[in-house]
DNA sequence: AAACAGGTCAACCGCCAGGAG
DNA sequence: TCTCCTGGCGGTTGACCTGTT
């Protein structure tokens, strides 16, 4: 791992650097890596402290398993957009692209194609969205405590009517998505009540009807 | 107990797009 | 307009873990 005074270092991330990255993203924000990596003396590149950054020291990650829930979101999504993995993990707060990434992979390709040679799955990714046609083999419970905001849509999208339907998937398709993101972020994150249920597995202490469509979107527009 | 196989996931790599100069 | 740099993204790798023989 160790090579030469002047080359990078690979490999897994000791304590020392995390903490030392994590007080210059605090610093300087989430931006300007390569400075960050000169700065910070840890000998890493730029690309790998934002790596590192994004998919481990962030706040707010939610670490753990994929709830049964989180899956119908991969699995629907990834029926709608295929291997955009960035993308998906927008839809699902506190789970990063390659958290998601590595569990298609690895838990749902498999099931995936399985289920089309068994012939009892259909990819329809221009249809509705009807999880029960979508996922004949997973039957989410809707008034889990897991539910988080998309998956209250995805799941009591039933009771929706189709221009609701459409509006909400507009919004995740919308330029503005990468602010919503943000904003749900920051929304999970304000207070240690909402932070206890954050890290207590998969408990969001809020869902779709109580973030309000209108008045979010209105502090959307005011982040810029 | 040891060897092996398969699964999981953190991390790296290469490509590409967008912005700055 | 062109070139360079930075950061984002998806694909891939390899180390580690766990289960099985």
């Amino acid at each position: 791992m160790e090579q030469g005074d002047n080359s990078l270092r690979k490999g897994p991330w000791l304590e020392e650097e995390d903490e030392q990255l994590a007080r210059l993203v605090n610093v300087f924000g989430e931006r300007k890596w390569d400075s960050i990596a000169r700065i910070s003396g840890l000998r890493r590149s730029g690309k790998s402290c934002r790596m590192r950054w994004l998919n481990y020291l962030r706040p707010n990650l939610k670490r753990g398993c994929i709830s049964p829930e989180e899956e119908q979101i991969i699995i629907q999504l990834h029926d709608r957009w295929g291997n955009k993995w960035s993308r998906i993990a927008r839809s699902l707060p506190g789970r990063t692209d390659n958290e998601i990434k590595n569990y298609w992979r690895t838990h749902l390709s498999k099931k995936n194609t399985q289920l089309q040679e068994e012939g009892n799955f259909q990819c329809n990714s221009n249809a509705s969205h009807n999880p029960e046609q979508d996922f004949p083999y997973q039957t989410g419970n809707p008034s889990s405590s897991c539910n988080l905001a998309y998956c209250d849509i995805v799941q009591n999208g039933s009771a929706m009517t189709g221009a609701d339907q459409y509006d909400l998937w507009s919004l995740v398709e919308s330029p503005y998505e990468t602010r919503l993101y943000d904003h749900w972020m920051s929304e999970i994150s304000c207070g240690e009540q909402e932070e206890a249920k954050f890290g207590g597995g998969c408990n969001y202490g809020w869902n779709y009807s109580e973030v309000g469509e209108s008045c979010m979107m209105d502090s959307l527009w005011d982040m810029s």
